[in-house]
DNA sequence: TATGAAAGTTAGCCTTGACTAATAATTTTA
DNA sequence: TAAAATTATTAGTCAAGGCTAACTTTCATA
């Protein structure tokens, strides 16, 4: 868990825009995206845990190591060693041997990641992407957007069906 | 650098969509998808590097490490192993103490990543978002796409300017 | 209720991608 | 051309997020 330095804005003038760098682009502002990039790389992990719990506890009642494991894709040691930090971070309450739930916070997270998660797809089938590959890209999609970006998409959608 | 087993369809039935799963979605497909994810967390990086070297020797005529890490927002120590690493991928050719520049193979990635950054800030320009939020929002949701979701972009993108 | 299978835990290892600090090479400039 | 400033390299550290292997707990059932 790292930067993310908002005060990133202002600075030297824009280069002309002769190569690939578009005009309104700064090294200074490259960077910053570059460095919201990484902030979203370490957090997606964390979203995809906790949404995948939600879904489970949604499903199933409770989630269980095995089973997140099994949706993940991943062993159940890693499952428990991820519990572990998610539980440092308050996002869920596991007591060793039972399964997990989530924590307020959680659950919070959970459900904006889900609808994050619900624009992307509505938004791709609008623009004709088919329903399997909506989905699968939606997964690493959902957590690239910026709030602005996902409004922009909801605005459109609702609009297309209109 | 890891899996990615494309042979994981046709499986158990799907379940009832009473939860958060949808119809089309099986634990062993949704694991597939994560481990896709995973596999575009790890690729995405060496892009960007890469996609950045090409930047800089277009409009600079070379890419020195100082640049690149200013860019990225890193140090240039993490640009020095980096650049390591992408040579021993054979993506660039690079001597100590000279900037570093890009073998064909990895001329090509930087094109085809370009190519895909600049279709998903069409995209998302053509569904109403800012210039400034679309070319930030664009540098993550480049490497999430599939060809099929691309495609659709770019067709969709087209058909809205005629 | 004992026992074996399934699930959970722990320890230890690996790779990635960042960092700092120290050192070396190259450029700039006085 | 030397000294200073900039840039590059190297070594060592760290956390994250995977893994396997060995072990413990729980639970279903014979």
């Amino acid at each position: 868990m790292a930067d993310i330095d908002p005060a990133e804005d202002e600075l030297t003038p824009p280069p002309e825009g002769t190569g690939a760098i578009s005009a309104h682009m700064t090294p200074d502002r490259q960077a910053s995206h570059f460095k919201r990039a990484r902030h979203a790389r370490e957090t997606e992990i964390i979203e995809d845990y906790v949404e995948l719990i939600a879904d489970l506890i949604d499903e199933q009642g409770e989630a269980r190591a095995v089973d997140i494991a099994k949706r993940l894709g991943v062993t159940g040691a890693t499952v428990n060693k991820m519990v572990a930090r998610l539980k440092q971070m308050d996002l869920v309450n596991a007591e060793p041997y039972r399964s997990v739930f989530l924590t307020d916070e959680g659950r919070q997270m959970a459900e904006a990641s889900r609808e994050r998660h619900h624009i992307v797809v509505a938004l791709l089938r609008v623009v004709g992407v088919d329903e399997a590959t909506a989905w699968a890209d939606a997964e690493g999609m959902e957590h690239r957007c910026s709030p602005e970006t996902l409004m922009a998409f909801k605005e459109f959608v609702k609009r297309q069906k209109s």
